[in-house]
DNA sequence: TCGTAAAGACTACACGTGTAATCTGCCTGC
DNA sequence: GCAGGCAGATTACACGTGTAGTCTTTACGA
């Protein structure tokens, strides 16, 4: 229902999307240099969002001089709760409906939904 | 990219989703007191929702002796901005990821999957 | 050795949101 | 005609979020 995925807010998220990426943990020097790029936000600013991350317990910081940081948890995880979140406040909690509508209202190429055939034969 | 629909929050949801259910224009009484039931939400706060709603151009507002409430935009077009919103913010905007999301983390029951399958069949 | 820069902590501040209370004017029933 | 209640407008207020600035400590280079 409510984990810990919800309280990550979209600023968040660009944080934690740089921290899947790495296959290590990052010093936050690393993380302002590439939101930095990206998004061209200050260095305070990636600090004070990674900061937020520790507290609510999705990042964890460890000591090796400087800090590093490493996600707790998971890009799936993530996306599973919150993709389940709008399956619920927008269609009655079915996944089916989700995917119904996506099929009726061009969200999906023709390529895509070959593809998706293909993906539902492997499937059972 | 945003537009209403990204500007419409949680609450304000819920008493779209009031109109959505409604045939026709509702006066704010009738709004209140479903919400009262279902959400426990006090009159007032019903109200500061619905002229919310009002101000964001996702409901208009007309006079009948009483005011009387409709939706502007239809639930179609609003779960189609939210989902695509998703899309983009954490699946690379690719609908086909979100569906393979689904199918590999038991988003989706067998039965779910049946369905979908008989879906993509009709589709073309 | 002293200044300067960087890391980290703390503070800031406006805006949206959730959730309401209060005020004001009007209509209705006694 | 007066009181009470309801519609509508205005105000409230704490919390999260986006986006940073400032203060403090420490280490390094000149």
């Amino acid at each position: 229902m409510n984990t810990l995925a919800d309280k990550i807010s979209d600023s968040e998220l660009e944080v934690m999307k740089v921290l899947w990426r790495a296959e290590d943990a990052l010093p936050v020097t690393e993380i302002r240099e590439q939101l930095q790029r990206t998004r061209g936000w200050e260095a305070t600013t990636v600090k004070t969002l990674v900061s937020r991350l520790v507290t609510k317990g999705a990042v964890r910081q460890e000591k090796r001089g400087v800090y590093y940081y490493s996600p707790l948890i998971s890009e799936q995880e993530y996306n599973g709760w919150a993709t389940n979140a709008l399956i619920r406040k927008l269609y009655n909690g079915s996944a089916r409906e989700l995917v119904a509508a996506l099929v009726h209202s061009e969200g999906l190429t023709q390529d895509d939904i070959e593809e998706l055939r293909a993906m539902f034969k492997v499937e059972d």
